[in-house]
DNA sequence: ACCCTGAATTGACGCCTGTCGATGCAGCCT
DNA sequence: AGGCTGCATCGACAGGCGTCAATTCAGGGT
């Protein structure tokens, strides 16, 4: 697990965190979940992520995914290099091979932290009376 | 609501979609979620974000995000501006100020986007006997 | 030992993006 | 009308990021 890609979690989105919708983040949290986002904020990156985690057997083989873009050797594994630090895929080598596998983790944690708890009301004041001025 | 940040989910995300997790996305699909995860790949954008989400009314004032940070009033608005064409959120306009507010179905969607389907069994190949050569 | 293949690293280049000050626009007030 | 406040837009600048060719590293063959 090496722990380079706990860096980029290590302050709190591991130990606390119940949602981005419910209450507003620090500015420690939202350093580091942005990190995270901003692997994602790629397509290219987007794209080798789904073909990881989609692939049956839960492994890929990097020469496996280079074919599948137009874009040179060095240039994907820049990519994958990303999503790692992210601590959104693992690697490991095999022989001449390297395989990356995704780290459901972190997706999970993603997906929670995107859900709204249960009855968020989406309030709708229709029309809330009063320019009488902004909330305090 | 101007159709400006329909845009950003125009083609795919929209109609299907299941997951970026089951299956490989094609380049429109990932051109589209990148944009959206972009959005969310800044601090000051997920705190904003989180401000607005979190505040009970549903609504937040420009007036009452801009002293939060310690940024220019164009740079939040640059920023709330990009949150909109992604499609995380809307505004509206009364009197002499502008309120914004969540709209959940982008951030449902990206919850649904990042689970992955019930038994999906993070497989373990153990070792999968040889290096043989990759998967086909 | 040598070479060959697969993958990562390096250095360089252009574009995108976050930030600012200055300016413009919209809607209240006297 | 005129001025004032809140917010958006513009232009400019620096730093970050995606990409590539070239190189290096790791392992497995002869």
């Amino acid at each position: 697990m090496s722990k380079q890609e706990l860096v980029v979690l290590g302050q709190d989105i591991d130990g606390c965190c119940p949602g981005l919708l419910t209450a507003p983040l620090d500015e420690d949290q939202a350093d580091g979940l942005a990190k995270v986002f901003k692997a994602l904020g790629d397509p290219v990156r987007l794209r080798l992520l789904s073909m990881i985690a989609s692939r049956a057997g839960g492994e890929v083989c990097v020469c496996d995914l280079t074919p599948a873009f137009d874009l040179s050797q060095p240039t994907i594994s820049h990519h994958l290099k990303l999503l790692k630090q992210a601590g959104l895929i693992d690697s490991e080598r095999r022989g001449t091979w390297v395989y990356y596998r995704l780290l459901p983790q972190m997706t999970d944690r993603l997906a929670a932290i995107l859900t709204r708890p249960a009855g968020q009301p989406l309030p709708e004041p229709a029309e809330p009376a009063e320019p009488a001025g902004p909330a305090s």
